[in-house]
DNA sequence: GACCAGGCACATC
DNA sequence: GATGTGCATGGT
């Protein structure tokens, strides 16, 4: 398959996704008091949450924080881990992802002062480099926080997303995560708004249809090439 | 009970 | 650079 090709299926899979599903609106924030509460904290923390772990489980763990009014860059500095431990209980992995968002907040505070607008500002490379450096920020949770915390044009791979490539036959079985990315960079252009809709529909039709026994009954993308399945 | 979920760090080869 | 393992809850 030439490369023309190829950004060509890409963009076949937006449009057929979009129009199947229709706009998806992530991050789904839901802050009862945006005055003590920020959306930033609440979509770094989810993000933090998310990893290797059911969406429904993220969300009774944000609940939580949001209870105790945790999720504000201040409140997440002055709460011990411990205590941020028990309420992100729900989510799983719960010391990690304490450790986690600690890493972040102190890193936050300590060299941007709580400001998370400075950390995500400037050069978008320098900016994803400075997330990596974050223990616990790997390449998709950096992207994530990039994506729909800062609104800036990072398109973020999931497990979902290579298996539904790799599945229809556009990446091969070892393409790195930022060769993946690279591909989707090349296809679309550099949109947040668009990159935010695509990775949304790839988890839903990954929901839905391509997971590690698919299900391709009704799959919209189903009579685009793919690799045989069971 | 087994498998899976919107990964990452670390050890090892 | 690739591969394996621990982390741990809750839904299917």
């Amino acid at each position: 398959m030439t490369k023309t090709q190829l950004n060509a299926a890409i963009r076949a899979i937006y449009e057929r996704l979009i129009r199947a599903y229709g706009p998806q609106n992530w991050w789904p924030v839901s802050l009862d008091d945006t005055s003590s509460q920020s959306v930033d904290a609440q979509i770094v923390v989810g993000a933090i949450l998310t990893q290797n772990t059911a969406w429904a489980n993220v969300e009774r763990a944000i609940a939580q924080l949001g209870h105790a009014r945790r999720l504000s860059w201040a409140a997440l500095r002055d709460i011990s881990q411990e205590g941020l431990a028990r309420l992100i209980r729900p989510a799983g992995t719960y010391r990690v992802k304490a450790g986690r968002i600690k890493a972040f907040v102190d890193y936050l505070w300590q060299h941007y002062d709580g400001r998370f607008d400075d950390l995500v500002s400037g050069d978008l490379d320098t900016c994803r480099r400075r997330l990596l450096s974050i223990h616990g920020i790997g390449r998709e949770t950096a992207d994530a926080i990039l994506l729909y915390a800062a609104g800036r044009p990072s398109f973020v791979v999931d497990a979902y997303t290579r298996r539904i490539l790799r599945r229809h036959l556009l990446i091969e079985g070892r393409a790195s995560y930022d060769e993946v990315q690279r591909r989707f960079c090349m296809a679309m252009p550099a949109d947040p708004g668009l990159y935010n809709e695509y990775h949304a529909l790839l988890v839903e039709v990954g929901k839905r249809h391509c997971k590690p026994r698919p299900r391709c009954d009704g799959c919209p993308l189903s009579d685009m090439p793919h690799e045989a399945v069971d």
